[in-house]
DNA sequence: AAATAACCGAGACGGTACGTCAAGTCTTGAG
DNA sequence: CTCAAGACTTGACGTACCGTCTCGGTTATTT
């Protein structure tokens, strides 16, 4: 007497790692768009029946693969100075939207109409970066920040930073880091 | 002896205007990823065939129905106050990319990777309004801004509206634009 | 540790009826040129796609049509003499020639160009009774005949059925078979 | 008060010859069904109007194209002996009905279903020679011949020729011819 | 000398069918 | 119950011709 979930061959968890693995290089070379469901079985070695055992369709799957994604911790600030603290974290919130490519983006867009539960999952994802980061700044620099500032970090920064790379279509270079640190973020934090 | 371009049955241009306006209907009622080129065909009552002579693809399509759209000028800033102006500019804004729905940002990000001319298109376009806003602006408070002012408004008033819509996934209601106003753009733009 | 050439669902033959059976009736409504491969897919309640699965175009399509039709076996001779036998093969070769519709021998012609393979299948069809046929005649009355006498009739026979039917475009009536088989066909088997 | 079918500009008759040329041609090297109206005015320079001024369809135009050949006469019977003027008739046949290739007997089968005007015009055709042929025939050896081997010449010699080309799918050699002339046609010829 | 009328090239137009691709479901045989 | 393989329905893709329809412009005849 077993719970019937746990009857039969159990299910092949490095099925799970080839699939999704697939599924994150295949987004990155071709984008959502082209991403095609035969592709990622043939690449996995998995059959499509064994994908969608797991997925209800291309939108899960894509919002597991990226939610599988390391989560990269954001760096502890050092302290030394505010504008050293909010560089660091603006430079790697940039590298991180930077990496997680144009195509992950466009999954976000494409499957918000159609799929409620996949934007939610997305919206989750692209943000929790943002809170996970702010906590160190607080923490670090509390008496130095305006009431609200790591709210509005988190907010300004991400949205500048989306809109680089979709809109103006370039990347994120130190240049830019630096105009944005300079004359946006620090200016909007140090005020009362 | 006429030039051999001006020969043949011209283009009838009111199929130019059916194509365009189904593919726009159609591109906010489903989005991009669902619009079908048999679906504007239909609507429009033209043929595929006449379709495809005008655009090359679905991309070009699509690059071509939004372009069309009308240029939407911004309000003039009637000068009462510095933050009557920029409250104004940066109402009309929210609403001017509310309106253009989500399929059709979705369009831009999931385009870009197939189709470079697209993406051009599309940042054209959602980059148009700030330019031709940003003159009206400079031009009635000129010596109340700071330097570069007039840029850092349209980078940053059209990157946080797009992240809200998008990303955080809910509406520039008017409480959100006070906040944008009050919370971001004023204290940027007041700095000497 | 089996053949991979049996894994995977096997096709279901159940299509393969109703494909064939559907082709045919439509070769003989509509004949060879009108055919589509749409309308197959529609009559056969199968997709196109499981059309083009099996025969690579329309050609192929139709080559196994016809070669799945029953053989027809050919009526024993009763041999109460010459005439008779000669008689009724000849009519039982009209009949089977004119069953399989004009339709059918368009496919040939048209064919033959583009598919070497249609073309072959078709001719093996459309000679596959006369070889069939002659064993028993030549069984029957071998000392009465003439050397060679069934490739001849084959060979005459079934040219000047076809070349009725098609080119003078007039039914093979029972007049038309009783002067097939006494001014053509046993003067030239009766010689010795 | 003239006929009004000679007002406005007269039709230009080398359009004629051009389309014909060209759609001859093109029957030759690709068959009827792969034939295209936009094929045959490319290459004879007319505009598809002009050739659908003259004719309704692909149908008529390849019936007309083909009517346009050249009538070919007939090899008169030099009369030395009854197998050698029967011969050189059977060779003459022969190599007319060969040249006028496949495709052309493909328009015949095809367009029979779709266009009755055409089935007759090529049946007539293909007649043509028949009738024409024979009377020679029949005023040099008369007398030698059984009563109405004149036709049974026409119909038997080439419903064979046509079934060696099209069913058994070679070519129609001298010794073919020999075997026609000698196994089919004198026998049948001679005998009362 | 105009006006008229049919002609011609070019090519756009609404259609129909083509053969291909991918999505998501279903069916086998093996583990 | 899972897995790999692959057949299945569905629906859209982009292409090729069909036969019709403007266009601008060219001959001829008729007024």
């Amino acid at each position: 007497m077993t719970q019937p979930s746990v009857m039969g061959r159990p299910r092949d968890s490095s099925r799970d790692l080839a699939i999704l693995d697939a599924t994150l290089s295949l987004l990155t070379e071709v984008g959502y768009e082209q991403l095609s469901m035969e592709a990622v079985a043939g690449r996995s070695g998995a059959a499509k029946t064994t994908i969608y055992r797991r997925y209800r369709d291309k939108a899960a799957l894509v919002a597991a693969a990226v939610e599988r994604r390391a989560p990269a911790k954001p760096p502890q600030p050092a302290g030394e100075s505010l504008r050293e603290d909010v560089h660091s974290l603006a430079a790697w919130l940039a590298r991180s939207i930077s990496e997680q490519d144009v195509g992950l983006l466009g999954a976000l867009f494409a499957g918000m109409r159609n799929d409620a539960r996949l934007a939610q999952a997305m919206r989750r994802i692209l943000r929790r970066d943002e809170t996970a980061m702010t906590d160190g700044l607080v923490r670090q620099a509390a008496e130095r920040l305006a009431p609200g500032a790591a709210t509005l970090f988190a907010e300004v920064a991400s949205a500048v930073i989306v809109h680089r790379i979709v809109v103006v279509g370039e990347p994120c270079d130190a240049a830019f880091v630096a105009h944005l640190v300079d004359d946006i973020l620090l200016p909007l934090l140090r005020r009362t």
